[in-house]
DNA sequence: CTGACATATACCGATAACGGAATATAATGC
DNA sequence: GCATTATATTCCGTTATCGGTATATGTCAG
């Protein structure tokens, strides 16, 4: 066994940094390859093999539209993501961490674990 | 050159299932390794390793309790991830589907462009 | 110091991603 | 049909993961 899949969900595709790049080069609305190419200036393959791995899991939409083939982004399979990290979102806002504190002092009171360290 | 390191950055880590496992099964405070390995029902050496990999990207901090090894959490290296797939947030909820509708639909009309498709 | 427990590391095989280069497919224009 | 443009796919080498098993490190008890 390996590694999971590039393809296998959103969180192994978006792993990859040029795929978030190509991403947010699709905010602004549907590109064709080149723009991509261009934009962000790698190889087209590359960008060919990426955008197949963001439209396996569902993150971007082809069109064809002549000679070219326009890419929409889809972010809903970024949800997942967005659900799970906000769990979390509480460790890193530094109101919480002291409430965290707080709270945490008054349990070790309650529990009366005056050993010394 | 091949895929980025899992313990390239955050996004890597947690793009293995059982590494969000282990940070869930820490949210509730520090836990020894063989806590993890109960809770999670995979071999010691596994939850180790996984482990190592969450220390390098600092989602984890250790302390030594005894024989034990106290592993905490620390979510404070998800906040990219956290922020970067904020942007994307509009594009699930509906509310904003309908709004970018609109201000799409207003925007051709702006641009005037009648060509039939 | 020996044995038991807790955890980490080393080694292995299998898998596959990534970038690069070459080539294939597809559509347009003449 | 042939050349050109736009994109996708294939082949290759390098690299590193992941799980498994075995073993090393470290700590406590007697």
């Amino acid at each position: 066994m390996a590694r999971s899949a590039t393809t296998a969900d959103a969180f192994n595709a978006v792993a990859e940094g040029r795929r978030r790049q190509i991403l947010d080069a699709l905010v602004d609305g549907e590109r064709p390859v080149n723009d991509l190419v261009t934009r962000l200036g790698i190889a087209q393959p590359l960008v060919s093999k990426h955008l197949r791995v963001l439209r396996e899991v569902g993150l971007v939409d082809v069109r064809d539209h002549g000679r070219q083939r326009l890419y929409q982004l889809n972010a809903r399979p970024l949800k997942p993501i967005h659900d799970w990290v906000k769990g979390y979102e509480r460790s890193w806002s530094e109101r919480f961490d002291l409430l965290d504190a707080v709270l945490l002092e008054l349990k070790e009171e309650e529990n009366g674990d005056g050993s010394g360290e």
